[in-house]
DNA sequence: GTTTTTCTGTTGCAAAAGCAACAAAATAGT
DNA sequence: ACTATTTTGTTGCTTTTGCAACAGAAAAAC
């Protein structure tokens, strides 16, 4: 996230301002919201952590997406066409904004503020959503789980400027999110390790080439 | 792409009256634009399709994005974070509109039509990209190269609202598309055939199942 | 502070996917 | 219309990945 303006001052400043946004708290593990067609929900994580997770037919569980602070999601970002179930599940206690996405076209009154910035933010907002999920896809059209966690693993060297950064995921999530099989995945983390392209102790990970 | 508002048109209408937009037209193969970090260009593919593909370490070719008609492409929608080589290659004759993303917010003169349509517009085509990204996500996470196939065809199905449809790739191109490799590819299909789940002949595709 | 649950690390075996290579068919180029 | 190039369809073999299962470590719940 490196958005021009500050999320949260403008949710801290605006949010009380107009009657179509609520803010509501969810605890650990609590379902945020599932994501139905033609229901044009749209939020935003003001804090916390949470996962939007599908369940398929043989069990398998997928991390399609990962949110933190300030990051937007909801249904008017999806064309639900599967039948698979799509939650939003919360991975710490969660605050969030909820909005219907049409009521950014049509104002709750005149000179609402939250209304004016939300569409001044909105683009920038969305196109922030692009970014990721064009770094989403990026990662997952590589062909093997090494590929995959040396791309995930410079990510995240990338975002925090340095070669030592922690997980924010556990490795059994992880493994969902990079979509592998987790003893295929830890499997390959080891030979990274004694092949001596990483370092790992728990969560924080090294890198140890150029 | 269901968009409440005609590109086309809105192309058509404006596309003179803006000094800082500029029309190109690309042959067959040739490159469209190459992805680089820190040039915001904005693209709108008018007419004919293009393909982003990337070209890694290994050689290996992923089509990352397949785009058509009013698709919206450009670095602005990347974090350009890769040592790969993105490019977005015409697969026929294309029009392509290309601006600078700051352009959006810097108009060219008080009353350019073509800035005040395209900021009106600018959160429709982008979200519209959001959808379509999530969807790629989707497909990419299942877990075969059958689910990936399966996925990718009622996809088509429903968004041709039919059972039989013509798929839009080569069955090469389809490969880098799904990130499988081609003959495994060819094999599943073979099996999805001999399983009485689909019917093929050539590209058109028939799905069997209810 | 003890118990229960989740997460990590590992492995043998089975299944799926990737690689390489080639012939036939289709398409594009001249 | 003929030739060159690309795409399709196929297969044997190798490598990678997934599955199942389990023990120990860590974290969460009580």
């Amino acid at each position: 996230m490196n958005l021009s303006f500050d999320v949260e001052e403008f949710i801290k400043e605006f949010e009380n301002s107009c009657n179509k946004v609520q803010k509501k708290t969810f605890e650990k593990n609590e379902v945020i919201t599932s994501y139905i067609q033609k229901r044009n929900q749209f939020c935003i994580l003001i804090s916390g952590n949470a996962d939007l997770v599908r369940y398929d037919l043989n069990g398998n569980r997928t991390i399609i997406d990962h949110f933190t602070n300030n990051d937007v999601f909801g249904e008017v970002f999806y064309n639900v066409t599967t039948n698979n179930e799509l939650l939003v599940e919360a991975k710490s206690k969660c605050e969030v904004l909820i909005y219907s996405y049409q009521n950014i076209h049509y104002k709750c009154k005149q000179n609402c503020k939250f209304h004016q910035k939300l569409s001044e933010y909105l683009p920038e907002l969305i196109l922030d959503k692009v970014t990721s999920l064009n770094m989403r896809v990026e990662l997952l059209t590589k062909r093997s789980t090494r590929d995959k966690l040396l791309g995930y693993f410079n990510l995240l060297s990338t975002r925090t400027l340095s070669k030592t950064f922690k997980l924010p995921f556990s490795l059994t999530d992880l493994a969902d999110y990079l979509s592998v099989d987790r003893s295929a995945m830890m499997r390959e983390l080891k030979l990274l390790k004694e092949e001596n392209f990483i370092k790992k102790n728990g969560k924080m990970i090294t890198l140890l080439y150029k």
